[in-house]
DNA sequence: CTGTTAGCGCATTCAA
DNA sequence: TTGAATGCGCTAACAG
């Protein structure tokens, strides 16, 4: 309740001063005034107003959070413990270097831009970002953007962005199913958007099998669909017989387990009848029987790696590496079988 | 970029007429002067600081979401969907009335405190909120506030919650064990945190069994860790026979999937040898095998519920009733056996 | 080292 | 129906 030009009477100097105070200027406060201004601060329990520190700034300590996803389309998403996750390490990360978050969930870019201008918006943190809008929102948006989890070409080292080592991870998992006989498969990828994570998964699925001599073709990669039914019509049409392939390869541990539990329903038996995997390690993987052999990330790390490098690009400290790509490790549990 | 003032300028109008426009104070302005102020506005871009009115009006259109959980011991709390669920439906339900989203974790009610002030926010949503906190928060908050999930008084009427039936939904399950044959149980409970939802619900567990002229003594009432390990522990120690109970209640999914896959390595057959239920009905239940039979919650409509008793406080509304207290529905699967 | 002043963008008097 | 003036709380440029 209490301002600082309050704070200021009951001390006997200006509000300068107790702004200088306030702000740890040092050089510019007299080791006594700074002491007897923070006793006061102290005893009337001064609370900065926020409001007033942006419009004299013109920034404010607001980071906004913006997962980009279809409105109503988001049953699933949420459910992956991976959202929490991750907004969790945000939310930690913010909170321990002084800013505040700002939740959003959208798919139209102009709702981002008036976000950010509205508020002042220190920097923005995005999620899944259609890529024919990033550029788009970089060129309109001046302070530092970091994307998750999207297709951010390489070239451009200006965009800031934390990802996965996507293409590493297809390349082990088919490289262990490789190893256990397996040589027809299908993959299976989250979502359509193209070019994505998933395709880079895919790629590197199809490099481990052509470095064998054999082929991945591209109606090989099946997008699964946002509506369960459609995607239980899916995995019914894959779990009848007899079967062009001998594993399928999932881009989430999610749909992996919900598969299996549908495969199991129908009486294909994994991985007697048919070796899956997944991707993500998640509890997912863990808590369906049989265990999944997964491509391990860790959701924790991603977060703070993209909190550290929005902190750094904000304080225009060097960048170590525009693009950081955290490292995946394949996890071999019980849901593929030897041929 | 563009501000009121440079919008008056543009149109050779007064910032208070186009003010005016933008806050559809028809009364005072000419329909004449409105179209041509609405053209320039569109023309511009113009985008309201949201600082500046804050600070005019001393209250922000922010409302805080606060987690009330201890820091460094959120990890299970974040697996489970509930979390993200919940804060999914929060967040569209309060973008869709024209407010933002400030999302925190803490533990802190002081930090809450300052969160109001520094940001004038417009109302709060608290989670998991520590009984003996309640009051605290409430004296000192005069902006409205939700307690979702937290053991308010009914007494009360001034502190509105959203909450569950809980003590119906402890009631329930126990009726159904009771007509399988069930007679000796121990119920597992989230946390500590007395009195609470957990008390509720073993509440209602102990009112189903004594109508039966049973007993269910309080040490039958164990409050799970936090920490992983330790619940394997306990685990362990009440998959030894022999069973002094034939069942296992347990106060959510997660924590019921978790152990009957540890009871499974262990081999102890659910629900042969140890019938097993949970709370939530979350994507836990139906993934394990066998399915959980547990009681369902309607997460996303807690979550509108909130909201909207929130916006209802907010402008001042008549409130239906203080105390929201959302329905639960048997879910009878395949984890309860016959005695 | 300390104080005065002006201005950030907006809403709200009060005057015209 | 419109406009000028004021203040919200804070910072920064400038003066003392």
């Amino acid at each position: 309740m209490s301002t600082i030009k309050q704070i200021a009477k009951k001390a006997g100097v200006s509000p300068t001063t107790v702004s200088n105070v306030l702000n740890g200027n040092t050089a510019r406060v007299s080791a006594k005034t700074r002491d007897k201004v923070e006793i006061i601060l102290r005893e009337e329990n001064y609370i900065p107003n926020m409001a007033a520190h942006i419009l004299a700034h013109n920034n404010s300590r607001i980071v906004g959070v913006i997962m980009f996803m279809e409105p109503r389309r988001n049953e699933t998403v949420l459910e992956d413990p991976f959202s929490s996750t991750i907004l969790g390490a945000i939310e930690v990360e913010l909170r321990h270097n002084g800013y505040f978050m700002m939740l959003h969930t959208t798919s139209d870019q102009d709702e981002v831009l008036r976000l950010v201008r509205a508020w002042k918006l220190a920097g923005l943190i995005l999620l899944w970002v259609p890529s024919t809008i990033i550029p788009v929102l970089k060129e309109n948006i001046l302070s530092p953007v970091i994307f998750i989890d999207s297709y951010v070409s390489d070239d451009i080292p200006s965009y800031l962005s934390v990802g996965l080592e996507d293409k590493q991870g297809g390349y082990e998992i088919v490289r262990y199913l490789l190893s256990m006989g397996h040589r027809e498969m299908v993959f299976l990828a989250n979502d359509s958007v193209f070019p994505g994570a998933d395709y880079a998964r895919f790629c590197g699925c199809r490099e481990a099998l052509e470095e064998e001599g054999l082929t991945l073709d591209e109606d090989r990669f099946i997008a699964l669909s946002k509506d369960r039914k459609e995607r239980f019509t899916l995995y019914r049409r894959l779990s009848t017989r007899p079967f062009p392939f001998t594993a399928i390869v999932f881009s989430a541990d999610y749909y992996a387990a919900e598969a299996i539990t549908f495969f199991q329903e129908v009486g294909v038996e994994i991985p007697r009848d048919l070796s899956v995997t997944g991707f993500d390690d998640n509890i997912y993987a863990r808590l369906i029987r049989p265990r999944l052999t997964t491509v391990h990330q860790d959701v924790n790390r991603k977060g703070q790696a993209a909190v550290d490098l929005l902190m750094k690009s904000m304080h225009e400290e060097p960048l170590p590496i525009p693009h950081v790509r955290m490292p995946v490790r394949l996890k071999i549990r019980e849901s593929v079988g030897r041929i």
